[in-house]
DNA sequence: AACGGAATTG
DNA sequence: CAATTCCGTT
């Protein structure tokens, strides 16, 4: 019966989408392999049609829930012809990734899991890029606001949203991807539509970044606006909201990118993050750019580092750049503001029991408008890139209740808040050069920075893999001695962050 | 529900 | 290599 399990073809009859080969390969793997489950995650949330069975959690971008766990379980079964799958398989298969760092648990929100858009987003970027200037019509320029600061080259002017020609692009490979595929008999008469209608969130991810990196960096220095690097804008018409996306995320290229940038070595890439490149002769870069200023760059990593301590994710998933360092993060909230737990936006460790009593009370009452805004609400302006910047605010099914609006709208509003920093914080980084020979390499950082844990000997002692679930779950300073290679980014080590909240 | 080891699979 | 399958544990 695996026999009848075939996957789609080609968007072909659509009317001849001009990809690139590699495009076309069931959009996953390198060599053409089998669809991944994040990617196949990625799709179905990419699907409005899929909303009630799995959707991006509002509060968090890249965050997801899955609604109806045995629908996917179902959905993913029928796409891999494994008719046995269900969502205890499906899940182990996401708990796989954690250590991959594609994804990571929302502990105490059921069913949901966050993408980790380090991890995902950068190396993704690239594989937008169409061949040169078959450049994705751009149809509504990503965010007003942030229009001031990018310069997008004039694309056609399709119309956006509307139905236009989706994307020569777009609906190709993932669509094919999130196809199902018939397999055999099962073929059910599902709607499966992964195909029309919106591009894939990393198309559309770019214009938010744009929009995004405008917000938070740009805002401000606004006038200065010296390009002195150039980054790769691979445009898409944010075609509907989805501010959730964690494609929204990174201006920088993973690989290859003009900027140069390698990834942490820390970082292997692995297979499947690289599946979107083209092949190595294709030069990606070729398209659109906009200019981005060190200042944003920093600001940029900045944010990214916060979001690496605030979610916990691994520092590995932080790339390193070079030419620029990224200044002693302080992602904390307000000095001012000690006492709070320090940011992790997840739930508290709750206890498990506790969890649950909790949860008791609204059960059985899922799909619909179920968890929310159990999100831990952030004092402060910082929130990381994660929750600033998109696009709208996704009200769709709940008013997000925090004030993440609030920054929102004020940001988008004045354009001028940096919204990581708090209010008070003057820019920390001065004047960096950015291009300076990189700090010292695993002292700690600058001697201004903590005075360091008197705990860390124990985590040295802890064997690595305990250290590096440690540094995932709970304990933040853990990671510090997990090095099992090098973490620092740039000098700035994750523990500085950890450290400095601790004390805090 | 969530985790993760272990063996297995294509 | 990325699951899939099974399963004991938390």
């Amino acid at each position: 019966m695996k026999a009848g399990c075939s996957i789609v073809e080609k968007p072909e009859g659509g009317g001849g989408y001009q990809f690139p080969d590699w495009a076309y390969k069931t959009e996953s793997s390198p060599g053409s392999r089998q669809i991944q489950l994040w990617h196949f995650i990625l799709e179905l949330l990419q699907k409005e049609e899929f909303r009630h069975v799995i959707a991006w959690q509002q509060g968090e971008y890249g965050e997801f829930v899955i609604k109806d766990p045995d629908e996917v379980a179902r959905l993913w079964g029928r796409r891999k012809c494994k008719p046995q799958m269900n969502y205890d398989k499906l899940s182990r298969a996401l708990r796989y990734y954690y250590n991959k760092r594609i994804l990571h648990k929302t502990k105490g929100k059921r069913f949901t899991y966050k993408f980790n858009f380090s991890k995902l987003v950068m190396p993704n970027y690239p594989f937008i890029n169409i061949r040169s200037s078959a450049v994705v019509p751009q149809s509504a320029p990503p965010v007003p606001t942030a229009s001031s600061r990018f310069h997008f080259p004039p694309l056609d002017s399709h119309s956006p949203t509307g139905d236009g020609p989706r994307g020569r692009f777009a609906a190709g490979s993932l669509a094919a991807a999130a196809q199902e595929s018939s397999c055999g008999t099962d073929r059910k008469a599902e709607p499966v539509d992964l195909e029309d209608g919106s591009a894939p969130e990393w198309h559309r991810g770019v214009d938010v970044l744009s929009s995004r990196s405008a917000i938070d960096g740009g805002g401000i220095e606004h006038l200065k606006r010296k390009p002195d690097i150039m980054l790769p804008l691979f445009t898409r018409p944010a075609l509907y909201p989805d501010p959730h996306s964690p494609f929204a995320v990174s201006p920088v290229t993973g690989r290859g990118g003009v900027l140069n940038v390698p990834m942490s070595p820390a970082l292997s890439l692995t297979p499947p993050v690289f599946s979107y490149s083209p092949s190595p002769g294709l030069s990606p870069f070729t398209s659109s750019c906009f200019s981005f200023s060190p200042e944003e760059m920093k600001r940029y990593l900045h944010s990214q580092a916060c979001s690496v301590f605030n979610y916990h994710l691994s520092p590995r998933t932080f790339p390193r750049y070079p030419g620029l360092v990224v200044p002693p993060l302080q992602c904390q909230m307000h000095p001012e503001e000690p006492a709070h737990f320090p940011i992790k936006l997840q739930p508290p460790p709750i206890g498990r029991k506790n969890r649950e009593r909790a949860e008791s009370s609204e059960e059985p009452a899922p799909t619909s408008a179920p968890v929310l805004p159990r999100i831990k609400v952030e004092p402060s302006s910082e929130k990381d890139p994660e929750s600033l910047g998109l696009s709208a605010p996704a009200q769709e099914e709940a008013g997000p209740p925090h004030e993440r609006g609030t920054t929102l709208s004020r940001t988008i509003g004045e354009g001028r808040d940096t919204i990581f920093a708090r209010p008070s914080a003057p820019p920390t980084w001065p004047s960096v050069p950015s291009s300076i020979p990189n700090e010292e390499p695993d002292g700690e950082d600058r001697s201004d920075r903590e005075p360091s844990a008197p705990e860390k000997r124990e985590d040295a002692l802890m064997p690595p893999k305990l250290r590096l679930k440690r540094r995932w779950n709970d304990d933040p300073e853990a990671r510090e001695l997990s090095k099992t290679g090098e973490f620092l980014w740039n000098g700035v080590r994750p523990r500085s962050l950890a450290t400095a909240a601790a004390d805090a």
